[in-house]
DNA sequence: AACGGTATGATTTTCGAAAATAACGTTTTG
DNA sequence: CAAAACGTTATTTTCGAAAATCATACCGTT
């Protein structure tokens, strides 16, 4: 079909500001735009080529999920870092992900076994073939947000799932943040087979043991080698 | 003389969006725009005297807050209410208020205890001036939010405090959509008053007790004047 | 009558101009 | 000289027209 070598300027069915939301919202995460920067429309207008409008849903949607900061009458920026902010998200992530990976172990069915080994696999492959800079590869950030989604998709709760979901989010930009001055990633890999382990023996202490020692060595790791960008502003 | 000659259309400093969308929220938490209602420009734009633009984006931003639900290319509508809904609703907020008052109660100092037993006291002067429909009476609903606000403020995070308040939001549609059906609204002053002395007495695990106890009777309450409003749709 | 395609009207979505507001540098005043 | 008042520029915010998309009714064919 020669229809995908004329690419249309967004995917069948979604809207532009849907559209941009989702590019600007990678963007942020990946720290490409960077923690307090100005998000002035004549730039994004160049930068997406949208209009006014358009972006400003897609800021909007971005502010309320806490990845833009909204300054009425000033215009938007890209939401601040500080180290009370990731304190707040690792806390908040411990709380919720605790719960739902309790309620998963309780709840999930061969299918979320099938999930949850499945993504794991598919991450492992991905680290094999490039185990340099996992957070740089795409294809590792993905299949490693699908790993921890699979976890707890069994808890039944769409509402806390969509919290979960952005709190992931907001906690993947410190990762981020961190990897450009981490000398090494640490060995991630042990980590996640054990708690897959833990979660398809059903052994549900085990596991949330070991998902609140995985967030906050994400926080730790942020506080080492991050720890001046955080206090800086 | 024109009532704009007086009146600013919005509050200083505000724009007009941030505006409409407080005002839409408040119209669907009242449950006056009815749950799975669409949402349609046209209407919107005479009742709300704004464009399809500035429009948008307040639906953009509530439908981040689960209070309207966007159909990509085919509009808004006020979300719709379901029992699963109500159950996740009530269940989250269990989760996350039961933790922030043991943290509040950890932490807060004198400022929050005059902050709970004064937005106590107001809560039972309004009580007693009109005890027929508290839900009908904005002042009460009001304070009735300060009040559970106040209970959790000293917990130390403004992420779930935002991720609570959003909760809180969900859950009094629901509470709106069963007040119209019931033939007396439930002693909440009593209720209150424990809360509030187990709080400020220190008594974690009462406190939280009577909390989750509270927020469950708001699920109970719900589901039995309102229940054949939630399987309808 | 059932089905598929097409024209028509209704509705949403996007755009760039225009208005409103903030930011900044300059002048004026105490 | 500091600080207020003004004017100018930069930027955001709002608007309504125009384009894109969806829903529906109509028509011809099988």
């Amino acid at each position: 079909m020669p229809d995908s070598a004329i690419r249309p300027r967004k995917e069948f069915g979604k809207t532009i500001a849907a559209d941009i939301t989702h590019r600007l919202r990678e963007e942020i995460i990946a720290c490409s735009l960077a923690p307090g920067e100005p998000l002035r429309f004549d730039v994004l207008r160049e930068r997406f080529g949208a209009s006014f409008t358009t972006l400003r849903e897609a800021l909007t949607a971005l502010a309320a999920e806490g990845l833009v900061d909204a300054q009425e009458q000033r215009g938007f920026r890209v939401a601040p870092v500080s180290r009370q902010d990731l304190v707040e998200v690792t806390d908040a992530r411990v709380l919720i992900e605790v719960e739902l990976i309790r309620r998963s172990i309780e709840r999930g069915d061969d299918d979320w076994e099938i999930a949850v080994i499945s993504t794991l696999h598919r991450l492992k492959r991905i680290e094999q073939r490039d185990p340099a800079h996992p957070l740089r590869d795409p294809e590792w950030k993905i299949a490693h947000r699908q790993f921890h989604q699979a976890l707890v998709s069994a808890c039944g709760s769409a509402t806390l799932l969509a919290i979960r979901a952005e709190l992931f989010d907001r906690a993947e930009r410190y990762r981020h943040l961190s990897a450009n001055f981490r000398p090494r990633p640490r060995d991630k890999a042990g980590e996640h087979q054990a708690i897959m382990q833990a979660a398809i023996s059903r052994n549900a202490d085990l596991a949330v043991q070991l998902i609140e020692a995985h967030i906050r060595s994400t926080f730790d790791n942020v506080a080492t080698y991050a720890g001046h960008l955080l206090d800086a502003e």
